[in-house]
DNA sequence: ATTAAATGCGACCAAAAAAGTCGTATTTAT
DNA sequence: ATAAATACGACTTTTTTGGTCGCATTTAAT
């Protein structure tokens, strides 16, 4: 019952943008994996995938990266999470098909998982990234706050 | 990004429990996990977490068996989530400490991640068993086709 | 009393899913 | 030509989940 982690780095990567460049400037994998100790290779692949579904758009070569291809606000949580990790599937017997879980014939719950399943889908859909970026006041408090840049620089040994 | 097994088997069992008593006659682990092909063993522990959490009755001895403990009403999903796997926790960063997940200081979307879950949290918390109860006449339809019962019957080799 | 059928637990194993790694190709500004 | 970026697939490791096994306790019926 979590979201996937690369669902978490397709969040932190696409709010960051959003912050960073306001649909202008590209941000490269690269920076976003160091500043976010995110594996490289999986926030890669997760940025691909977010561009192929046409949440952003890329630019190959060496000046290359990536930015919001959507204004913020018209980008909700369900895109993103069905983008990452296919279609949204609370429980293993709605494919479509009558039932095809192990209860199968005798699954009592079916139509009833259904109905919670499209509610959650709509809760996700109503919530956009501009949703996400109003809500983070918060955050910033400690996120910006210099004491822990300098903790950080020191774990690590390099500048951030 | 799913419900995991056993809430499913809670869910399916609570269901038929409701159905089958009304509160009244004592329904086994045995006989639930025969009709819907759940390994005994498994059906017991969640039976048991939910008589722990004051879900369920149980009366033990030889003629013994389980009961709902509340009316269909005044049992919401979110109790039977959480009794079976645990606090509703949809990412790694929201337990309380300012951030423990992966990205720990540089985390940016800790609060409106939190922000999500209270809103899941409060959805699920609006849904009872009655609910479930009501919203799955559809399945009758199948579940209780006589058909089906044959081709069971003969699949496990035994009366149902 | 003995037995059988039920709940109640904990330790352990297996399978599946998720997370992460490695390698290689392609694009493009310098 | 090179370096730095995206693009993509195969593979491995780790974690989580699902399932099994064994044993103890309770209690109605004989």
């Amino acid at each position: 019952m979590r979201f996937s982690k690369k669902v978490e780095y397709a969040l932190i990567a696409m709010v960051e943008m959003a912050q960073q460049s306001g649909y202008s400037e590209l941000v490269t994998a690269r920076s976003l994996s160091k500043e976010y100790r995110i594996p490289p290779e999986i926030l890669s692949k997760v940025l691909q995938k977010l561009t192929r579904i046409g949440l952003l758009q890329s630019v190959q070569g060496i000046k290359g990266g990536y930015t919001l291809a959507k204004p913020v606000d018209q980008i909700n949580l369900l895109e993103v999470v069905e983008s990452i990790d296919g279609p949204l599937r609370l429980v293993a017997c709605n494919t479509g098909r009558p039932c095809d879980c192990e209860q199968f014939l005798f699954c009592n719950i079916q139509t009833p998982m259904q109905y919670i399943q499209d509610e959650f889908a709509q809760l996700l859909r109503t919530i956009t990234l501009k949703d996400l970026l109003t809500r983070m006041k918060g955050d910033f408090t400690w996120v910006y706050d210099q004491k822990n840049f300098n903790k950080i620089d020191k774990l690590v040994g390099q500048s951030v």
